[in-house]
DNA sequence: TCGGTAAGCTGACGTCATGACAGGACAAGT
DNA sequence: ACTTGTCCTGTCATGACGTCAGCTTACCGA
């Protein structure tokens, strides 16, 4: 399955090679979180790896598809989101601790990568489909397992016919996103973190099962 | 209020000096629409313009600079999203529109504003104030009235007492903002945009009033 | 131990964007 | 026609981009 890893010129990548591809990731990950997208340029990148631009060209074709490198690696952690939502109930007491929860591990894996997650969104708002596809891969998990629930209480009769559980559960999963996005938005708002995490919980039980949770 | 359009080195433009100002910021609006933010060049922005990059500099600091300008005049329009949300009703029918109305109109001003947008999101994320300030700007009328609007609902005790209204308000703008930056997303999740609407009104009526919508 | 081969890196180069300036073109008033 | 101030562009130094040939290093079989 994991292909070998290649330069662009076809050549593969030995120790000393994924050593230094895996460095200038790294500091590109760093410059993310410390500059503007738009001026993030290669030779920095290159210059703090400690190399040399030309170095940067053999492992990525440009500074985008070192991007999405990064973001496929965070990708594959990301599928630990599962488990905020395997198995869990979305009745009475368990129901808003599953809520709580949901919200306490999303916010906490994007504010751990908000600099690739921003860019990713950029690129997907932009329709570039590569980012496009590797978001969805990102949020298929929550989102999948939140149009689940929805569609099980529906079944149940708990939940109007007339709602469309994928609607709901992206439409959920894009405010978290977009929340976790602007958590600073908030707290120059006057809502603090503490203060937002239950309301995003509650909003998230509302939606999931069309009712207030019993605390 | 509206002081004196400026060149960068100090002189008062003239009606001459306006057009070609403006057709510059035209000229990158469509741009920013058709390219990757990252791939757009003052040289390629002043040669639609037919002029000079020189020209562009005498107007704008930077392609960021010029960003801003069109994010101000576009903040302005945005002032007209209040009018959603003025004097309108949460109780019973009129809720239920007041919701969707709110969701129509939000996402149809996002719609056609969403390369600008995209960038100011962007800007907001990375920390930036000016963006930051510009996006709360764009985004008060709505929120407020919806802050309003919880928190009245809270002092007739037919909201819980420990519901931050700011918080609520925010997640749900947050939300509509969100999804309306991925509404192609959603279609390729299944999603039509027809089926979108009513779920998204209904997920704001249920977290301003708590309650589900009668129709 | 030695030489062959492929991996790994970089100096150097042509190309292009940036941003600054000085000076020419142009409109308006005299 | 002449002056004045606005407006635009040619030109230039600087620096990033992206490519290539060629040098160095590591590995491996004989």
């Amino acid at each position: 399955m994991t292909g070998q890893v290649r330069t662009v010129d076809g050549r593969v990548a030995g120790r000393r090679g994924q050593a230094t591809r895996q460095k200038l990731l790294d500091c590109l990950s760093e410059m993310l979180s410390s500059s503007p997208y738009r001026d993030v340029k290669v030779i920095d990148v290159a210059r703090k790896a400690g190399t040399s631009p030309a170095t940067f060209y053999q492992y990525f074709p440009d500074v985008e598809g070192a991007v999405l490198e990064i973001a496929e690696q965070m990708a594959t952690e990301g599928a630990a989101l599962t488990e905020l939502l395997e198995g869990r109930s979305w009745a009475g007491k368990a129901g808003w601790q599953t809520a709580q929860e949901l919200v306490d591990g999303f916010l906490e894996f994007w504010r751990r990568n908000d600099a690739i997650l921003r860019v990713v969104d950029l690129g997907a708002a932009e329709g570039d489909k590569r980012f496009y596809k590797l978001r969805m891969k990102i949020l298929n998990s929550v989102n999948n397992s939140l149009a689940d629930a929805v569609a099980g209480l529906q079944a149940k009769g708990r939940v109007d016919k007339d709602v469309n559980p994928a609607a709901v559960a992206g439409s959920l999963v894009a405010m978290l996103a977009a929340v976790a996005s602007h958590q600073k938005g908030f707290s120059s708002w006057g809502v603090k973190q503490a203060e937002l995490k239950p309301n995003l919980a509650m909003l998230v039980h509302l939606g999931v099962t069309g009712r207030k949770p019993t605390k």
